[in-house]
This record gives C-alpha cells, sequence and structure tokens, in this order.
DNA sequence: CCAATTAGTCACCGGCCAGTGACATGTCAA
DNA sequence: TTGACATGTCACTGGCCGGTGACTAATTGG
C-alpha cells in the first residue's frame, strides 16, 4: 500500500475547506460555548497551527463562516416559489412564515442568533451582520411592487412578528417549551403559524387605528 | 481601632446573603459567560471556599438564586394597580405590556432567559424553571373572571406576543438592534408598544377565523 | 540530484477555571 | 483557662483554553 488511510492530504485548498466545514458543524451543533480553535481542529482532523496559518486565527475563521453563509442561505431558500401574492397581507404571511420554517431547519444561523445575543462582541458582530444582509436580501427578494395599508407601521409588525417566531423556535431549540406550548409538538408549531396568520391578517387584512 | 475596615465578617448569615448578591450581580452584570465560583467570590470579597462550604458548588448558589428570584419578582412587581381592564383585549394588553416593562428592567431575568436558551442544562433548568413560574403566577394574578372571545387560541397569541417582546427586550440589551428597529431610542420602543397593541386588539377585539 | 518552499505535526507556555486539603483565627461554652 | 467549633484564608492540583516556536516530511523548480 502506497497511502495510509488517514494519511495527511497535503492540499490546503481541501484542508481549508475541511476546516471551515469543521467550524461550521462545530458551531452548529454545539453552538458558541465550545466553539475555539481546540474543537474546530480536533473536529477537522489537522492541527490548530493550521487554522492560524490559513486564517489567521478565531477571528478569520468566523469570517470565513460568514463569507460562507451568505451563499448557503441563498442557495437553501432558493426554492421560493408559487403564485405571486395578491396583496401585502398574503405577501407579509408567505415571507413570515417562510422565514419560520428557514430559521427553523438551520441550526447553523440559529446558533450564531444566539451567539449574538450571549456575547455581543464586534468578532460576532459581523458574523451576524452577515446573516442580517443575507436574509434581508432574501426578504427583499419575494417582494414585488406591493405596498403595506396605509396608517399601519408595518416595519415594526414584521419586526414583531419575526421576533416572536425567531424566539420561539430558540426555544423550541433549547427546552422544547415555552409559555405554555409545547414546541417539540409539530401540533403546537400549527398553533403558532395559525396564530402568527391571525395577527397577519388581523393587522394587514385592514386598517386599525390604536387609540392612545 | 479595634477593627480594621475590611476585616472579616464572621457572620455566617450576613456572609452567606453577600455571596448570594454577589451572585445576582454577576450574572445581571456579566451574563453566564463570565459567571462561575471565582467571580462570585471576587465579587463578594471573600474566599471561594465559603460558597462551596455554605452552598454545595455553583449548584446550590443557582439554586439559592432562583430561590430568591421568586420574592423578587414579587416585589418588583407587586405595584401593578388601575382600574380592572372591562374586556379581554384590555386584559391583554395590560399583563403583555406589563411584562415588557418588567422583563426590559430587569437585566437579572434577562440574563437567566439567555442562560437557559444557550445552555438548556438540568442546572439552568430549574432556575428557569424559577423564573417562569414566577412570571405565569404574577399574569395570573392581575386575571379577574375575564375569558377571551370564542374561536382564538389565545395562549397561542399570547405566547407569540410574550415571544416577541422578550426577544426585541434581548436583541435591544445585546445589539441595539433589531430587523431595522433601533431599539436604543425609546421612539422605536413605542412603535414596538404600538404594534403590540394593534396585534391585540386585531386578534381579541373580534373573531378572525383563519381559512387554510 | 538538490535546495527552497509548502503542508502538517508536536511540544510547550501562560492563564483561567473548578475543586480540595491544610491552615489560621475568632467565639463560646465547660 | 482551655478545648471544641465555626469562620475565613491560603496554596495547591488538574484540566482545558488560546497561542507560538521548532520541528518533520512531501512537493516542486532549477
Amino acid at each position: 500500500m502506497t497511502t495510509p488511510p488517514d494519511a495527511p492530504l497535503r492540499d490546503r485548498h481541501r484542508t481549508e475547506a475541511l476546516i471551515r466545514a469543521a467550524a461550521r458543524d462545530v458551531l452548529a451543533e454545539g453552538g458558541f460555548l465550545g466553539f475555539g480553535v481546540n474543537a474546530v481542529a480536533r473536529r477537522a482532523g489537522c492541527d490548530k497551527q493550521l487554522i492560524y496559518r490559513y486564517f489567521g486565527g478565531l477571528e478569520g475563521l468566523v469570517d470565513a463562516i460568514g463569507a460562507d453563509l451568505a451563499t448557503w442561505i441563498e442557495d437553501s431558500l432558493a426554492a421560493e416559489s408559487g403564485p405571486p401574492p395578491t396583496s401585502y397581507a398574503l405577501l407579509a404571511e408567505r415571507l413570515i412564515l417562510g422565514f419560520l420554517e428557514a430559521f427553523r431547519a438551520n441550526r447553523l444561523v440559529q446558533q450564531i442568533a444566539l451567539w449574538e445575543l450571549a456575547d455581543p462582541s464586534p468578532l460576532v458582530a459581523r458574523l451576524a451582520g452577515a446573516r442580517s444582509t443575507a436574509l434581508i436580501r432574501w426578504m427583499a427578494r419575494t417582494r414585488g411592487d406591493l405596498s403595506p395599508p396605509a396608517g399601519v407601521d408595518a416595519p415594526a409588525l414584521n419586526a414583531l412578528l419575526i421576533a416572536a417566531l425567531q424566539q420561539l423556535a430558540l426555544s423550541g431549540a433549547a427546552t422544547g417549551v415555552f409559555a405554555g406550548l409545547d414546541l417539540r409538538t409539530e401540533a403546537d408549531w400549527s398553533r403558532v403559524r395559525a396564530a402568527a396568520t391571525t395577527m397577519i391578517r388581523g393587522a394587514y387584512g385592514e386598517f386599525r387605528g390604536v387609540k392612545p
């Protein structure tokens, strides 16, 4: 035999890709706790020195994840189709429920959001920025020339709904429970979707003024 | 002089109280990252050995915080008064906006919620349980004999709103920004409150069915 | 064939952490 | 007074971390 099965690769491109993939996996599976040079190197099966040589340390590695993230999200959400919505309420409904599914399915993005909440350092701020812009670009792409009804604060309403679903997804992944809902069951997720739909239609279906 | 100003107390009750207060402060100010035996002992100005002797280590200390937390929240929210609400919509409005103010003002509870999200270990699960039951008890206390309109899933709607406000409070404290909202300004918080009010009235003001 | 460069590994440093055993000192009762 | 106990402090271990210098080994260009 000429090459033992676990011989070093001696291929910088492949090794860099291995390290990036390992970093993504460690972060997605173990969270930002437990994310570090040692853990990534162990996962990638190489020496941590390579992380310093090829990425300049944790900082560069995190930036590399951020760079990958944009394309990753684009690909993951590309297959969004169907008949174009005919009203702003339907558009918001599709976007917000689509966000829920995408966010629930992507453990890595969840961990980045969590990291951002728990440790708002400039390092993770850039990573979170990549996540944010990727999602915003995706939402903007599905938008036609529909505009929200006059008199309602659509950005605030949408932010509220996105915040709610993000929080529920994070709680569901962490403890499975939030305010009496059992987010380990798909039944309660259906209740969540129905409640979100109720609110979207209630807010955008017609004008509802708020009297102080 | 007979007693130097920083002499040891030799008073177990006071020392325990000092340690508990230090633990609360460290957790509230520094987050669960940086929370540990060494940090608490430094903050309390005593040796960490006392934490092991009096509380049995981090676990017992966390339990002590949880025990304090219930009474702390009860006191902090006791002064909730005003005319009794005349409809479920108004009741929900008061409870949910009251939750927002209470949660925004209490850094310790925020950090516990965050800890629960990022590190769902059995230890912090008990602490989070104390937080959860305290808040639920508070919400139940303000309730009269009002019941939600028929045909709406009030628990899901309320959970959605609480989740939204909790997420916004956490994001506001961490980065100050969420989905285009600048949560460092009270102006945008007013928009958030208005949006929540819009949704509450839209959902509870009259029946709105969700057609599949 | 040989030297320079590149890919990869190893051993080590200092720092912070949780946890523990031994010690000093104050208090109180017999 | 003296001995037992409670209070508090110190010094240490072992482990994991991020980070770095020195090393080996394969490839490549001349």
